[in-house]
DNA sequence: ACTCAGGTATTAC
DNA sequence: GTAATACCTGAG
């Protein structure tokens, strides 16, 4: 497969360390000049940032151009969404500005719900790591510039994978949940690809739910991080937690905030722009500590 | 040795 | 329904 170009010249709320860092994905590398280089569905895609405009370069299987303008979600306004935001109060206008070039990804289905199995309880090196030596061991190689990139494995290729071999990878406790979801996904217990098709987000979380593996966390982040891309949804962890408590609640010891009550409070304020919001909240609170 | 990290599943009121 | 507890692993 032969190298495609792709300059984006002219554009707004976009930066790679916004895109990347903000914890929506875990595939994306920065490289010794600043750009980033990642896997999604068949294709190794470098992005630079130039003074001309944003290059993406790489293997793409179909036409570059749709490609990314698609995976970046490139038709959607975020200078808009931001506006609305920023004036709800003075945290979102800061949190906004802290992440301002934030955009987010519509990743695959499939390879957000795995990755989000194995996101709990657990640290981003370790999540990175797995996630890779799930790729190099059970996807295809793809040769790029003289290395070798993987590509996440689908659920057919995980079809004969045991507990035991999960747990190789340094999955820990969540082996059985991989194994499980595989198995479900396989059989349409959960028919995965009908998802898209459910306009009710209670719906279509309810399905999530019912995977091995996906708790309530989990289903929001698969929810607003993947190509379902729902923003009335509210992911609640530590740090989701603790910005809240912070900013609004204020309750000693924010073990003690429940979760219906951040719900309520991010529904009452950022509305169906929830999704959002927390992202710009989660990024700013988790870099700043 | 011990704690902690993008929670979930299980068990017991 | 809601609360308490165990859970792989590896880095600090």
């Amino acid at each position: 497969m032969k190298e495609q170009e792709f300059l984006l010249e002219k554009y707004n709320s976009f930066n790679l360390k916004d895109i990347f860092d903000c914890g929506q994905c875990f595939r994306w590398n920065i490289e010794d000049d600043g750009s980033y280089t990642g896997v999604f569905k068949r294709n190794v895609i470098n992005v630079k940032m130039q003074n001309n405009g944003i290059l993406f370069k790489g293997i793409c299987e179909d036409n570059i151009i749709p490609t990314i303008i698609d995976y970046f979600d490139l038709e959607r306004d975020y200078e808009l969404i931001k506006s609305k935001l920023s004036k709800v109060d003075g945290n979102m206008k800061e949190s906004i500005k802290y992440g301002q070039g934030i955009r987010i990804l519509n990743q695959d289905l499939w390879e957000t719900i795995i990755s989000f199995i194995i996101s709990a309880n657990n640290n981003i090196p370790r999540i990175k790591g797995i996630i890779e030596r799930l790729s190099k061991k059970y996807g295809d190689k793809i040769v790029y510039n003289g290395k070798e990139y993987y590509t996440f494995p689908t659920a057919e290729q995980l079809k004969d994978v045991s507990v035991e071999e999960f747990r190789e990878l340094g999955l820990g406790f969540r082996d059985i949940r991989l194994y499980e979801t595989t198995k479900m996904v396989l059989n349409k217990e959960v028919d995965i690809d009908n998802l898209h098709n459910i306009k009710d987000t209670n719906i279509v979380r309810d399905e999530l739910l019912k995977l091995s593996g996906v708790g309530p966390k989990v289903a929001d982040c698969i929810l607003l991080f993947s190509t379902l891309k729902r923003f009335d949804v509210f992911p609640i962890d530590v740090w989701v937690r603790r910005v809240m408590n912070d900013l609004y609640i204020h309750k000693e010891k924010e073990q003690d905030v429940s979760k219906k009550e951040i719900l309520k409070i991010a529904n009452d304020k950022f509305g169906d722009l929830e999704g959002l919001a927390q992202q710009y909240l989660f990024y700013w609170r988790r870099e700043l500590g």
